[in-house]
DNA sequence: TTAAGCATGTAACGAGTTACATGATTGA
DNA sequence: TCAATCATGTAACTCGTTACATGCTTAA
């Protein structure tokens, strides 16, 4: 059985403590998501094969009449999970930005047009910085107290990372306006 | 007919003068790959879409034997790709990168193996960025002498960007030797 | 009582990749 | 002459997304 980053990212997700399906999803979206997405339907079938393979065992954890399963890492699991930790591959990195896209493109503009993009594309690079900051960064500290470093350390990086692009684009700002 | 970033992407590339099908990928592959990566295998059956749309002039320019076509863009294709410039949306950037997901979970590691990972990782980092001084950068200046600026901006972005992620792993490297 | 959130799943679709298939030209 | 590169396309498959389908619980 074949397991791809999404098999790993739900088991260390499970090995971390989240429980559910949807406490899984939850917790990718507010940190793994941004350098791994992956959807809620990915989730349940994922945890199905997980099972099969005997990486997860899963139980009961209804509370009334609503239904909730409870998954926990066998043994096989966590070997599996550490295996993959220290293993090579997966060095391409994939990046998909349709608005550094335009932008290559952006000598066909107008100079006010050109102007205007880079203006966008910098208020967006400020609000992922602010939502990082805001949203990301917290709930990542807070692991810090279960002995769970790196997501912090990692939202650290993201925030670096846009502080980064958004000077560079203030800077392309600056140019442009100089030369209207 | 609904146009996608990919057949911006061509569209752009042929206004920017590649030629054949091949030509954009060639060019695709030193430039808008790095935040829109493509397949030879989407570029001829768009190329066609959009030859079908009228927003590209197809003519034959075989040389020998050997055929090749010559890709123009019409007006309405210029103006498409104008008007997609101006265009908002777009604005969810996607990111996948393993290599940041395994040190998402590097808790489950013992300190050595946390500390070859992110030497793994710097290593990546300091190739990505020796990579793009000595063939994007180049190739990107080049494009200067018939005015077109961006791709050279966007390629000293991209520099920045992976001086940024190794100088933090420069620093979580550091921190790691110091604890063992 | 009603909206937001918790909870699990399936089905259809679309996008993109890899592999296949073929052949010409050019420079070492 | 032989490898690398130029050149165009198709077919099968995989992965992931969106939409669908359902229902409970909790707090305002």
């Amino acid at each position: 059985m074949k397991l791809r980053p999404a098999s790993h990212l739900i088991l260390g997700m499970v090995q971390m403590g989240a429980r559910s399906g949807y406490a899984i999803k939850k917790a990718a979206d507010v940190s793994t998501r941004f350098f791994w997405p992956m959807s809620l339907a990915q989730v349940y079938p994922e945890l199905a094969r997980l099972e099969d393979a005997g990486l997860l065992s899963r139980s009961d954890d209804s509370h009334g009449n609503r239904a909730r399963f409870a998954y926990q890492p066998t043994e096989k699991g966590e070997e599996a999970l550490r295996k993959w930790l220290s293993s090579p591959g997966g060095e391409e990195t994939q990046f998909r930005d349709e608005g550094i896209l335009r932008l290559f493109f952006a000598d066909n503009l107008p100079r006010q047009d050109q102007l205007a993009l880079a203006r966008r594309l910098r208020e967006r690079a400020r609000e992922g910085l602010d939502y990082t900051r805001k949203e990301i960064i917290p709930s990542a500290e807070a692991l810090k107290d279960v002995g769970i470093d790196y997501p912090a350390r990692i939202a650290q990086l993201r925030a670096e990372t846009y502080q980064c692009t958004e000077q560079w684009l203030a800077r392309l700002e600056g140019e442009l306006e100089q030369q209207a």
